[in-house]
Parts: structure tokens; C-alpha cells; sequence
DNA sequence: GATGAATGAGCCTTCATTCAT
DNA sequence: GATGAATGAAGGCTCATTCAT
């Protein structure tokens, strides 16, 4: 799996062919079929795994008793933060989706609005307790989030001029800046 | 060329045989070639024609007079503003850079480059003119709006909830919120 | 199509590969694909040819005023009278019909039952004119007439021992005395 | 054997893999070489258990001093009788010859056709003792009954409208008929 | 400008078989 | 007796591309 995500990155799903896997690995293609039904089924796993450890993680932000924006700029980080290890998964899930069996696109769909519904009740319980502006839409702003922590799979390079942790702060700025009122900005 | 970009959106360039496409128009192959030196050539042209449309625009925004917050903003709107006839091209523009050949590929990430940098120097501007906040990172504010605004084209249903124009405006509130100064909000 | 009913005759349907195929006429793979959508539809192409003929036949037998027993042997002339011709086709649609998809099978199988239909109607009315015995039952004795003429594709080599037309008269012979009562034998 | 023997009735001797072999009996393929030492021995063997058993009891009908017609009646049955138990088997028998290895095959066929002589000779007995017609020609007329018998294995169902019992009867009918003088039918 | 036919390479997948455990 | 893992060959099919007409 972290070969073909790998190659996945690097040239795209419907570009890799089994034989380009099993060749990084060393071994032939009668051995991956044995391992996984399809190269379908496969691109499931890797889209099935990233999105159910992304949603765990994001539940156990939820469950604590912390102000909103607390929560939000956990998620950024989350989203962000562990770029390093989680990056070219995430790229393949970011990318990939339609190249699903409209059966396995449809679970992954679904979960995928889970995760940004829950971003959205975030932003609407910030809204609600006055920590972020009144006039947000909670649902565009939530795609504007994602748009944000997202797009930068597509351009991050980790061990470049910025180190991840350093982005995730600058974004968490620029997201909280983006819904807080005014008047209330941190220090 | 409206046809391919159609069908690389919805299944992508790998994915989509030439044969899907002079379907799709009712001719043959052989009037393929004859208009087309290649595949990869035709997605080079889909390339060239969004990203020299879009310099040419953002050209024109920049050489007027108006201050940084204006030029940003017309920028927001110049890449959310025609999503609904830009759309697909767009889509293509961004998901399919790595299916060009290197040589291609190259003359593309240059341009791209090239419109990142104009919009950090918009942002260079804000800065010393007092208008953005003083400790902003251009280039990585520059990916984050590239980040909203971007990422829009994953999601976005033209006919939808809102309009395009309704969400340029809600983005470019966002984004602007998220870099100028907190005393010097507009209204 | 003549090869590759060689071939099918010679080693069935699903061990005669494409490359068997293309390899027997000269050309390549891709050829074979721009004539037949797949392997499947030359298997249909096969049968639908060889039924329809027959049914076509069939009915100018049918449609004569003569009476039942001389339409009998003129049936089962023209299963055995051109094999030599129509013997390799045969095999192959004796052979392969579970080969083709469900679908496909469903037509021939109705054509197949029409043409089994048809012998027993000119047995039946063989038997209300008094030609045949009336304790036959019609349904089975068609199968008997079809068993004794098709099994004879499995073994009968032309050019052998026989010619098809002795065979013919022989096998008419054996099927009208089996059906016929005692005392009107033929001299 | 059971489950192999169901499987190439279904789905022909070529179409059918160890794989579905094993997943029918819910074993493993390591299991099945243990047992047979290839796909074709299996086959093998399940020729040569449905010819051994016929021949031994197509000897002990001959070994009796019965007539001719009683000889043939008995002969008939033993084909058509016991359809249910044997009709897979004899399915399989009738159609995957062409996939035994030549070798194998040669043997298949010599006691094949020793069955077939069988016949012959009781047909000739026949005609020598005027049971039968003088103008049959014994070799023709033994592959005429091998079709009316085992072409039944295409089309016959067990439990359909006509009991096994009924359709030898009915055959053997057809015949004996087909082979007697017109003068000597039974009453 | 367009077509029909062809090609060779490559694709995903399945196969019969082997063998260490 | 049985299993899990592997293999190399082959299978059906699709692909981008070419070219004579």
C-alpha cells in the first residue's frame, strides 16, 4: 500500500499500472491479486483507511469540553500538522475519489461530508457563543477551511522553507483572523 | 477541445481514451489526429488556454491604480467569478498538470508560478501600504487564497444553493478579514 | 469467422485464446477487436448464423404440400445432407451455447426450441393423417430425430467410409421405420 | 469429483478453475494438488470411472443368452436409466474429451469405441438371427443409437414431465422399431 | 478534412501449479 | 492432509497512434 500510494502521487491512479507496484516491490502480479481483489479495491483501502482515522481523530477534538475556536484550530492542525507521514495518502484520497466504483465513491462521499459537517457545527457553535462573526455562512466558510488546509497538499514540500508546524500556525491566524469579529482578535 | 474537457473532468485525462471522446462528437479517430498532433497535446492546449487567459486578466487588474484590498478582491473574483464557464477548464487546469510531458509541464509551472507571485506582491503592497497586517507570510498567503478559492472548483455546483457571484463575495469577505488588521475592518 | 470455427471445433471455445485466433489469420489482436466487440459476439455471430439458416430452411420444407413423412426426410436432409459444408458451424453450436452470456443464450435457446417445434408439428400431423403411429409422443421423438442426426456431427467424418448423402438416406430409413405403423412400411 | 463433475456440467471442463473447484468444497488449492496431480487427471479420472462402470455392465448384458432384442432393449436402459445418478457424469463424459491430453485421450477412445463395437455386434447377432432388418448397416445403425441415447443428456430433466423409466421405454420403442422387419412387431 | 482498418504495446485479471510450513 | 503465499504465463480487451484512401 505505501508503494502504490507512492506511485499514485507521483503519476495518478489510472497512470499506474499493477505491473509499476509489484515491480517497486519486487514481486510479480500474481502476488498482488492474491493480497487484493482489484486495483479498485485497493484504492478503497487507501481512501477507507485515511478518512476513518481522520474521522476518529476528529471526534475525539469534538468530545472535549473546549471553546470553538480551540476546536477549529485542533482540526486545522489536524488536517495540517502531520502532512509529513500522512501527506501522499491524503493527496491520493484529495484526487482519486472518482476513480472509486460509484459503490465505494458513495461510502467515501459520504464520510467526506461527515467530516466537513462537523467542521460546520463547529463554526456554528462559535457563531453561536460569540466567538466568531454573526454573518458567516457555516457552510461556505467550512469549504473555505478545507480550501485552506487542502489545497496546501498540492504545493507543500515538507523539509522546505517552512516546517509544518510552522504553516499550521500561520493558517490557524489566517482562518481565525477570517471569522472572528473585529473587536475581538487575540492579543 | 469543449467535449475532452467535459470528459477529463468527470473521469479524468488517464482515464479518457481518445476513443471516448471523438464518440462524444461523432466523428473518428483519424479527424482526431488530424486536428490534434496527440492526446497529451490537447491537454497542453486546455492548459495554455486557461493560464493565458487568466495572466492576461490578472495583468489587467494589477496595472490599475486602486489600492492592494481592491486588487485582491478584483483577483478573488476574477478566479471564482466565471466559475460556471470556466468550470471545467479550470478542473482540468488543476488536476491534470502531471499528465503533461515534462517539457510541458514545465512551461506551465512557470506561469503558474508567475500568477502565484503577482498575487504575493499584491499582498507585498497591502503590507506596505499599511493595509494587510505587518506579520503576514506572502507566499504562504498567497497558497491560502489560491487554497479558498481553488478548492471551490471541487465542490462547487453552479445553479446550486448560491451564486457565483453571492460566494465570491462571502470568499473575498473571508479573506480579506483574514489579513487586514483587525482596527481597520470595513464596515 | 471461419478460423476461428476451426478452431473452436478443434479445441473448444474457451481454451481457443483471441491470440489463437489472429495468430491463424495473420493480423493482430487489435484487428480482431475492430471487428467483433469481444469474443462473446463472435460466438453469437456464430450460432445466430447457423439457426437462422436452418429456420430458413426449415420453413420452405414446411411450407410444401407434401405430406408428412417426405417433409420428415427432407428435415433431416438438411441436418445431415451438408455437412461438410455446415459441419464445423454445427459442432460449434452444439458445443458452445453455455458459452454465451445469459442474454445471448435466451435467443438462441427460443430458436433452438422453435426448430424442435416445428419437427413436432409435421409429427403430429403425421400421426392425425395416419403416416405416423399413434401412440408416439412427439415431443420426445423430435428429440430422438435430432439426437440420431446431430450426435452424428460428434463422429461423422466426410470423405470417410460413408458419404452424407448415404448417411442421409440410412438415417431417414431408420427414423421413418421407427415412427411408421408396421403394415405401411415403404417397399 | 462430485462438485468438479457439477461445475464442468455447468460451466464447461476449460471454464471452470481449480479456484472454483475448491471454493465449492470450501477447501484450498494446496488441498486439491494434494489429492489429484493436475486439472487434467481429475478429468481423467472421471472418464474413466463413467466408462469403466459402462462397459462392465454392458458386459454382463452381453454375457446372457437372451435375445438379441432383449440384448439391445437392455442396453438402452443401462443408457437412459439411470439418468439422474449417472447424467452428470455422462455430461461431462460426452463433452470434455478434446480437453484430455492426447495420451490420456487414446485410451478414452479405444474403449469408447469398444463400447460402440458392442452394439455393433449385437446388431449384427440380430440380423443374423432375422430379428433385426438384413439392410442395416450395423456400424450406422449402433451411432444412430448412441444419438437417440446420450443426446438426451442435452435436454433431459429429471423430474420434468416424463420419468427416466418411461423415456427408455419410449426409446427403446423407437428403436426397435427403427431395426425390425415390418412383419415381426411386437404386438 | 475525414474515414476505416490496422498495429503493437500494454492493461487488469485469472490461471494451473509449486512449495515451505 | 492442509494452508497461505507466490509465480510465470496467458487471457480478454483497450489504447494511442498511423496511414492509405
Amino acid at each position: 500500500m505505501q508503494q502504490s500510494i507512492a506511485l499514485f502521487v507521483d503519476k495518478g491512479y489510472s497512470a499506474t499500472s499493477i505491473q509499476d507496484i509489484v515491480d517497486a516491490l519486487g514481486v510479480t502480479k500474481g502476488s498482488f491479486y492474491y493480497h487484493y481483489k482489484s486495483k479498485d479495491a485497493l484504492l478503497m483501502d487507501i481512501h477507507q483507511q485515511y478518512i476513518d482515522e481522520l474521522l476518529a481523530r476528529q471526534e475525539s477534538i469534538l468530545q472535549g469540553a473546549a471553546p470553538a475556536t480551540d476546536k477549529l484550530a485542533a482540526i486545522v492542525r489536524l488536517l495540517i500538522g502531520d502532512m509529513e507521514k500522512q501527506g501522499p495518502i491524503a493527496n491520493v484520497y484529495f484526487r482519486e475519489l472518482r476513480h472509486l466504483k460509484e459503490e465505494n465513491a458513495k461510502t467515501i462521499r459520504a464520510k467526506r461530508a461527515e467530516f466537513r459537517e462537523q467542521i460546520e457545527s463547529v463554526l456554528l457553535e462559535g457563531i453561536e457563543s460569540g466567538e466568531f462573526r454573526k454573518e458567516l455562512n457555516p457552510k461556505m466558510t467550512a469549504f473555505a477551511v478545507l480550501g485552506v488546509t487542502n489545497w496546501s497538499y498540492q504545493w507543500f514540500q515538507p523539509g522546505g522553507e517552512l516546517a509544518t508546524d510552522e504553516l499550521a500556525q500561520l493558517y490557524t491566524d489566517f482562518i481565525l483572523h477570517g471569522i472572528m469579529p473585529a473587536q475581538s482578535k487575540k492579543p
